[in-house]
RNA sequence: GUGGGCGUAGCCUAGCGGUUAAGGCGCCAGGUUGUGGCCCUGGAGAUCGAGGGUUCGAAUCCCUCCGCUCACCCCA
């Protein structure tokens, strides 16, 4: 028996409504802020990745899928979206365009590492980019974005983490103090944090063992050491994020695992959760990526925000999903002739623009009623033989019950006269429309969310 | 890569040494000759994750492997 690859999994029929949920919402929230989607490769040279996150770093250390292609070309199937975007940016020339230029993603993300809860080795994301603007108020759109995208699904009682970790002019003066701090404590370190002191001494402040958190408390902190444009940076940020009325957290020991960013970071989750994949939404500024990568200097700010861990988290809030539309009719027929002409009116009504399944199998009525129940059609079109010599079709309303005999020719008719087809209008929409409601509406639910 | 938990029909679960592995959901069919949802009846569907061992006898005990899952690491 074949199963899907380790950490991977099918998106099922019965879960595609959270899915298309979280599109649609997506793609409306990115319509009002102005992003544009942008589809990049599956697949990118190794070397884009190597250079991006950091060769360093536990990605393109040991959590790549890579291959070589038949021409020797090393690929490697995207473990994140930032890096693709920018190559993007470069590679056809956007620095033409009016700046900041802003993009969006959804994409499947690959990286090879123990699935567990909220953690795959397919999964997917949603992020935004916005490149070619140093502006605070840039950073605070970012974030803003990702606190309503959330607040607009339905999530509730989440908190926003915020911190700065400087520029590589200041950075490394804070690196050597922090060092320099652990150095000194090294004896009460844990394992992994005396390994991390000399790879990845940022990570230190994020340990999650009680010894460790305890130094982390004490420890010299990155907005101590910010140059002045850093701090001057980020002093317009939070005010930015102020005027937004978004309720940040100052959390110097807010790091992130790629080595691309600079200056502004943030991470957004379940408030006072410690569970192990609690983060939602992160992401940054990264004003060397492009330049790293081969273009003119330019700045960025981004987040990405996992699908599944979104999907999880509706699912834990027991947050209302709109249900996927279900068929309007359903064909039913006895009969050789009868199969034939059910053929055509379902093709008729489909030209229409009415949802039809057309039942097959040559099965009895009553089975097939029953699958027009289950399928949770709104009305079945019943044909034998007597119909067919009379030319006419039986018309059930599956939820009345009450049936009438229509003439073939005029079913569309009949039928998009009846109350019994949804109006066109909310069947594209599914009835939803979310987060646009009355700016007095919006606040209030805005101080329930600064509230918990 | 390290550690814990778990693998019985499509799904959930009972059985934890003794005859043909039980129940619920779902599926299929009947209960009116051409009518669904509720109810009743019946049916199909399981080499009890795989291999090996102990035993007169293993789904049940032991070992190995595989898979799933949770946690660490890391991240969305």
């Amino acid at each position: 028996m074949y199963q899907a690859p380790r950490g991977m999994s099918d998106i099922l029929p019965h879960e595609q409504a959270h899915w298309s949920y979280i599109k649609r919402s997506v793609a409306a929230m990115c319509g009002m802020y102005g992003y544009q989607r942008i589809d990049t490769p599956i697949f990118e040279d190794s070397g884009l990745f190597a250079r991006s996150i950091g060769e360093e770093t536990d990605i393109v250390q040991k959590e790549m899928y890579s291959l070589e292609d038949r021409g020797g070309t090393k690929l490697t199937l995207r473990p994140e979206g930032t890096a693709s975007v920018c190559r993007a940016y470069i590679e056809h020339g956007m620095s033409a365009l009016p700046q900041p230029v802003r993009l969006y993603y959804v994409a499947a993300i690959f990286r090879y590492e123990r699935p567990q809860a909220g953690r795959y080795r397919q999964h997917h994301q949603f992020g935004v980019e916005a490149l070619g603007s140093t502006d605070p108020a840039l950073d605070a759109e970012v974030i803003d974005m990702a606190w309503r995208l959330y607040h607009d699904l339905g999530l509730r009682g989440l908190a926003l983490h915020l911190n700065s970790i400087g520029c590589c002019g200041c950075r490394p003066q804070y690196l050597e103090a922090l060092i320099a701090y652990y150095a000194s404590h090294k004896s009460s370190l844990c394992g992994d944090c005396g390994r991390r002191l000399s790879t990845n001494p940022l990570r230190l402040l994020d340990c999650k063992r009680d010894s460790c958190m305890h130094l982390a408390q004490q420890s010299p902190r990155t907005v101590d050491f910010l140059c002045q444009e850093c701090a001057r940076h980020f002093d317009d940020v939070k005010s930015f994020l102020d005027v937004l009325g978004l309720p940040a957290t100052l959390d110097h020991r807010l790091v992130r695992g790629l080595d691309y960013y600079t200056r502004t970071v943030f991470e957004i989750g379940p408030a006072g959760e410690t569970a192990a994949q609690a983060t939602i939404g992160g992401g940054g500024r990264y004003d060397r990526l492009i330049e790293e990568l081969g273009g003119r200097p330019t700045p960025g700010i981004g987040f990405a925000t996992g699908m599944e861990r979104l999907v999880l988290n509706l699912k834990s809030q027991e947050v209302a999903i709109p249900a996927e539309a279900s068929p309007e009719v359903f064909v039913a027929y006895l009969g050789e002739d009868a199969k034939k002409m059910a053929l055509g009116l379902a093709s008729q009504l489909r030209v229409a623009g009415i949802p039809v399944v057309g039942s097959v199998g040559d099965r009895g009525l009553k089975a097939q009623l029953r699958q027009a129940n289950t399928a949770n059609a709104r009305c079945a079109v019943i044909i034998g033989d007597e119909e067919v010599a009379s030319q006419v079709v039986i018309l059930k309303d599956m939820v009345e019950g009450k049936q009438e005999t229509v003439p073939a020719d005029r079913l569309v008719e009949v039928l998009s006269g009846s109350d019994m087809l949804a109006h066109p209008r909310n069947r594209s929409l599914g009835g939803r429309n979310r987060g646009v409601d009355s700016p007095q509406s919006q606040q209030s639910e805005d101080e329930k969310v600064n509230r918990v």
